[in-house]
DNA sequence: GGTCGTTTAGC
DNA sequence: AGGCTAAACGACCT
């Protein structure tokens, strides 16, 4: 058999490559969002895949140490004694990396007792004695002891783990000047100082290698010592039991038990789905095409519809002539209560075709509405017949647009994904297709640069929809499900009903507000260039950098990735410290800009009908809110008198008499305080006193009247900051009080309030034990980072996990409220409607004379949207704009 | 033209 | 070292 046809075994050293790759690359630069370090990760998978590229290997281990002690620390307690702490940044990411050679589906061996080398040595003899290639790859020079005519070693150079030098018995022969087996006693005579092995000293690699040469091995040496004259062979004399002794350290075991055979190592295809989701994690973004293209899967997957094993086949899409449709939309229906597959295909917000799909058949229709013979499709679009969709939401805002009615939306699977895993990324039907269902969505072929046919056509991907109903209703719990049926599906419709509806916004007045603030921004902008000398882009961190810290010489602020932080607080605290009119320009500067930005958006997003239609992304967050875009309608400005002007600029529309907005007050700590059961916030809530007063009444012991409004300041922000997990330096960064104040005030609070701090603590506690937090409605959001043993990671989860079930119950709260203001609204046919959310708040167009029926509704369904302990408190304005009926 | 980091608006 | 977002901009890379 020649070389070409061996099957060849890559056996890697995992720990010593990880570390290599971990010195190699900085580590500030690789991190994840969340503080996890990754750059030996990072390097660690560029060079595998450069090796599966480049070398193709058939069979893959990667060997990992346990720990640093094994058999031969207990042979010899100094081995390796000298190497330090292992870097805290280092120690997270092996895990990680297992993780990910496990998506991969290549297989990890640790040996108790035993080092990683050992395994590669024990690997190394088995393949050669099989008849295989070996690949070794290692940081660790004993392994050079491995190589023969079959056995290969790349070892790291200097630079890096990407540049891999490669020592077949030749390279160490012109390297070291001997053969591959007698190099340990080349090293047992010079030692190693990174084992802590003490070699003969005054003997170096030159002499090793000469003796050896002359000699023929250890044991000859030795037994010549006294042959061996001068200062050296006196110190071989002495020191020779080092050499014995460092002999029988770095002889590498061949023998070792595993748990796995060579064939078990046989290279397989990666976990796709898993590998996505673990560089997701990880942030790596390009890592996965280069594996893909690494592995040869890029180009080989397109273009081919799903057949991996188990698949079933896609059916090819029916043409019914259209007497058949009916027909068969009478049999699917009947055969199919759960629902049919769904898909509207749009082109430019426009419906131009449908697919229908039971498990079995998918039906492609063209978009023909009103002619006789489309009725039976039309009729069951209508009905409540159950449709089973994949983001429904822009399509049926097409059909509605296009006067289409319909009805029974029963299942959305991107919502079901959403809710299965709400901080996933990835909640595409390709995703979900190949998550659920462990297949892939046909794509079309990239290298065409006019597909001939879209391989995945609306009733494709209606087939694939309908197929991934049973296994993410299987992956529901069942408080998971009744959040999908009862709350998430009647939103997307009312969700549907408000985007398209939009606001009236005044253009003339934005257009003016713009103009003053631009005039204002040039007019700061001048002022600072004066005061510096010299022009400088206001709004670059980095120029500004430069201006601040050099040129006028202001101490360093907080440091940032890119340098020293410039924001809102650094600035401020330089102003306290070394006051400065450029500072204060600096400041004004950026609000006009940001405010004017702000203007601009929502003036461009003015649609011909003078209305702004947001759309409002349902599955856009972690906690179960909705988010807003293009634009976002949830950050307009409001704390400041310049940002109310721009809340003026939303009116009611034509035809409608007023706004009304109405808004939960103190939704959250309103949760709270039935969460925890604390006996004194349900008594603060309960006798209808201002909560901040009464709460600091308790916490100053003074009467109510007589809290101050420094009290009461502190008392609010240590309430808002509880729902986030804040920490008293938080909190007295926050209130710019020193930290000693801040911790009484914590104190204080958990005195008065001991269930609050019950409750908060037992959230965690039950996260941890669950993996998940749940809202009182049975939303859940997992927190697997509750157990990392990164520090970071986990101190992060902690307070995600204190809020999380307070945030998602007040949006639980707010979506059954909007639905059944909504049904409410159509039962009593008001004509009066709902057109903007802001979390706890929401915007109404009132109708001529309907104001008394519509408030009625609103406060109504607002306030006993969920049975708490304490009441909900709906604050109600009025008003022709936004900001007037804000008060 | 895409991505990352910083900053700032809201709840 | 305070939870959840969207957007704009500069800087940098391809």
């Amino acid at each position: 058999m020649s070389d070409n046809e061996k099957p060849t075994l890559l056996v890697i050293d995992g720990h010593s490559l990880a570390f290599r790759a971990f010195y190699a690359l900085p580590v500030d630069s690789f991190s994840t969002k969340d503080g996890q370090h990754t750059n030996a990760i990072h390097g660690f998978l560029a060079m595998l895949i450069n090796l599966i590229r480049d070398h193709k290997p058939t069979h893959i281990a990667v060997a990992f140490d346990i720990s640093r002690f094994s058999f031969r620390t207990r042979e010899y307690p100094e081995y390796k004694g000298t190497r330090g702490e292992t870097p805290s940044e280092f120690i997270g990411q092996v895990p990680l990396l297992q993780d990910v050679l496990a998506a991969m589906n290549i297989t990890t061996i640790s040996i108790e007792d035993y080092e990683a080398d050992d395994i590669l040595a024990t690997l190394s003899v088995q393949g050669r004695e099989q008849g295989y290639r070996v690949l070794v790859v290692s940081g660790d020079r004993d392994t050079i002891q491995l190589v023969n005519d079959d056995v290969t070693l790349l070892y790291p150079s200097r630079m890096g783990v990407s540049d891999l030098t490669r020592y077949d018995a030749a390279k160490v022969m012109e390297r070291y000047g001997i053969q591959p087996h007698q190099y340990p006693e080349v090293a047992a005579l010079v030692g190693e100082t990174s084992d802590n092995l003490p070699g003969v000293p005054k003997v170096g690699e030159k002499t090793a290698v000469k003796w050896l040469n002359q000699y023929g091995s250890l044991d000859a040496i030795l037994e010549n010592a006294d042959k061996i004259t001068g200062k050296v062979g006196e110190s071989l004399r002495e020191h020779k039991e080092n050499a014995i002794r460092n002999r029988r350290l770095n002889h590498l075991l061949t023998d070792v038990e595993l748990p796995v055979t060579l064939d078990s190592l046989e290279k397989k295809p990666i976990d796709e789905a898993a590998v996505r989701e673990i560089f997701d994690k990880l942030e790596f973004r390009t890592m996965l095409d280069r594996l893909l293209k690494a592995e040869g899967l890029d180009e080989q997957t397109t273009g081919v519809p799903a057949v991996r094993t188990g698949a079933e086949t896609i059916p090819v899409p029916q043409q019914l002539l259209d007497e058949e449709l009916g027909a068969w939309l009478n049999r699917a229906v009947a055969a199919n209560p759960d629902g049919l597959g769904l898909t509207i295909e749009l082109h430019d917000g426009k419906p131009v075709a449908a697919g229908i799909a039971t498990l079995t058949e998918a039906v492609a229709l063209a978009w023909k509405p009103g002619g006789a013979d489309y009725a039976p499709f039309e009729s069951w679009l209508a009905s409540d017949a159950p449709k089973v969709m994949t983001d429904a939401k822009k399509q049926l805002k097409a059909l509605r647009t296009a006067g289409v009615p319909f009805d029974g939306i029963a299942f959305d699977t991107h919502i079901a994904g959403w809710l299965l895993r709400p901080n996933g990324t990835e909640k595409t039907l390709a995703h979900l297709v190949s998550r659920y269902l462990n297949e892939s969505l046909p794509v079309s072929d990239p290298n065409q640069l006019v597909p001939l046919d879209d391989p995945a056509t609306a009733p494709v991907e209606a087939w694939f929809t309908l197929r991934l109903l049973a296994p993410l209703t299987e992956a529901l719990d069942p408080g998971s499900r009744k959040v999908l049926s009862d709350i998430e599906m009647p939103t997307l419709i009312t969700l549907v009903d408000i985007e398209l509806r939009g606001v009236t916004v005044n253009h003339d007045q934005l257009a003016e507000l713009s103009g003053q603030l631009a005039t204002r921004a040039a007019d700061l902008a001048s002022q600072a260039y004066a005061i510096i000398g010299h022009e400088v882009n206001l709004g670059s961190p980095k120029q500004l950098q430069e201006v601040l810290f050099n040129e006028l010489d202001m101490p360093k602020t907080r440091a940032n990735k890119t340098g020293y932080s410039t924001d809102a607080g650094a600035l401020a605290d330089l102003q306290a410290s070394n006051p400065h009119p450029f500072l204060g320009l600096l400041l004004e500067h950026r609000d006009a800009t940001k405010l004017r930005q702000i203007v601009e958006t929502v003036d461009k997003a003015i649609g011909p009908d003078g209305r702004v239609h947001t759309s409002y992304v349902q599955t856009g967050t972690t906690t179960g809110r909705i988010s807003s875009t293009d634009p976002n309608l949830q950050n307009i400005p409001v704390r400041t008198e310049e940002g109310r002007r721009i809340r003026a600029a939303f009116e009611a529309g034509e035809g409608y008499e007023t706004l009304l907005t109405a808004d939960y007050s103190q939704i959250e700590m309103r949760i709270m305080a039935h969460l925890s059961g604390d006996p004194g916030l349900i008594e603060a809530f309960r006798t209808g006193e201002d909560l901040h007063r009464f709460v600091g009444s308790k916490i100053f012991l003074v009467a109510p009247e007589d809290v101050t409004n420094e009290m009461r300041t502190k008392v609010k922000a240590m309430s808002y900051g509880l729902a986030y997990g804040l920490s008293a330096f938080g909190l007295s960064k926050q209130l710019r009080i020193d930290s000693s104040e801040a911790k009484k005030l914590m104190a204080g609070y958990f005195e008065r309030f001991g269930a609050v701090r019950d409750y908060l603590r037992n959230v965690v506690e039950q996260a941890v034990e669950d993996g998940y937090t749940t809202t009182i409605f049975g939303r859940r959001r997992p927190f697997p980072d509750l157990k990392s043993s990164n520090r970071v990671l986990r101190d992060n989860a902690q307070r995600a996990a204190l809020n999380a079930p307070i945030q998602g119950t007040a949006a639980d709260i707010m979506k059954i409220a909007m639905n059944n203001i909504e049904k409410d609204v159509a039962e009593k046919q008001l004509s009066s409607r709902m057109l903007m959310q802001v979390h706890d708040e929401l915007i109404f167009e009132v109708a001529p004379g309907e104001w008394d029926a519509i408030e009625a509704v609103v406060r109504h369904r607002m306030a006993t949207a969920a049975d708490l302990v304490v009441p909900l408190d709906v604050h109600v304005g009025r008003g022709h704009n936004w900001d007037a009926a804000a008060h």
